[in-house]
DNA sequence: ACCTGAACACCGTTCAAGT
DNA sequence: ACCTGAACACCGTTCAAGT
């Protein structure tokens, strides 16, 4: 029997490269992960990264996995409506949580993230008994929803962390929306007061129930 | 009366910044924006582009204004569903047309490109008869279907432009769909085939159509 | 008022050289 | 096998100086 080396506490490796990025990402934002910054933080120079990861955008699609997978492989139990909206909001949370989250996801529909996403959505459209033909456009209609409901929310956030007030900032955009041209934006004005109190979340769910209700129709 | 001074023929302005930031972006990519390659074009230096406009987040939205405002503007008649339906295949063949706009559209809620399809969007859903309590649900869930499926496509159509053959790299796709893990991504693996022929605008439609018709499900 | 272009403070990535 | 860090080829943005 071999014995082993000791493994240094401190060696790098993909692992500890990903996390740090995503320390980084969460505590700097998007602009804050920088090959110099990430190998400060981790005791070497910046060449050393590249041995254990190819390139900037693998290392962004490994944070963004890292960062979604707990939620996306959380049991729930519950009709699959109920699991439709617990995976909708795992996502919504983790990209509030993380806003370079939703950038990242709208960047690549091939990454593992994404998929994750796209498989769990669409085992509970196949139990909502959905006909086959109708699996795949039921399935992307919730995973476009979720992704550009989660990047307009990420945007917003990032947007209002930079912000002293959260609650002036949304008072300032009701305020211009409530002065566009009635006979351009008439619709966006008379929605403006909504905008002042509004719900995030509670709003996404109810886009989620939009779209579950549609797909309701398809049976 | 005071004589205009003659206009010279190829003075900067910030149309005709806009306008060559379209082309460069068309041409070579959202990598392709430089303030150099800019200024190279305009025949200047990079430091005049900066008296017009204030950075390259601000030319990046102009230029997101400037290559969706037609399709935005465009007078379209038939049913609220009919209408809507060609706005969303307005920004679908505009993101098409032009990938860089899919990430951008999804960069920037409050962005003016965003507002215009918020609001033709929504002058439709009010002309759906939907209660006024569910305008902005009904609005944000078509627009974050839009924007995320537009996302979604335009990272696609990049890598297809990178790629020589675009049906081997969708054939290569859905075989590694079709390779999944059964216990992880049945779902994924039992649609796998339908990626190989299945058709964006199409598909991007029906997704549409199913929120319309979770949307006639609210009054 | 508008343009010029050198200069500043950064980037991602590579690669010879080390251990 | 893995790490080091200087070097390369770039960036966005600023700003004194010009017209």
């Amino acid at each position: 029997m071999t014995t082993r080396p000791e493994r240094r506490e401190d060696a790098l490796s993909r692992e500890r490269i990903v996390g740090a990025a995503v320390e980084l990402l969460d505590r700097k934002g998007e602009g804050g992960l920088t090959f110099r910054a990430l190998a400060a933080h981790l005791e070497t120079g910046p060449g050393a990264i590249y041995w254990h990861v190819a390139n900037k955008n693998e290392l962004l699609t490994a944070a963004t996995d890292a960062v979604l997978a707990p939620a996306m492989t959380a049991e729930v139990t519950g009709t699959p409506q109920e699991v439709v909206r617990a995976v909708a909001l795992g996502v919504f949370d983790a990209i509030e949580a993380h806003p370079w989250v939703g950038a990242q996801l709208s960047a690549d529909p091939t990454q593992p993230a994404v998929l994750r996403i796209f498989e769990r959505v669409g085992q509970q459209v196949r139990a909502l008994d959905v006909p086959p033909s109708a699996w795949f456009t039921a399935a992307s209609a919730v995973l476009h929803f979720v992704l550009g409901g989660g990047a307009q929310n990420a945007a917003l956030a990032r947007t209002l962390r930079d912000t002293t007030n959260r609650t002036d900032y949304l008072e300032a955009v009701a305020a211009a929306w409530a002065d566009l041209d009635p006979d351009e934006h008439p619709f966006t004005r008379a929605v403006a007061a909504e905008l002042r109190d509004h719900d995030d979340r509670v709003q996404f769910l109810d886009g989620v129930d939009l779209i579950l209700a549609g797909i309701a129709g398809l049976r």
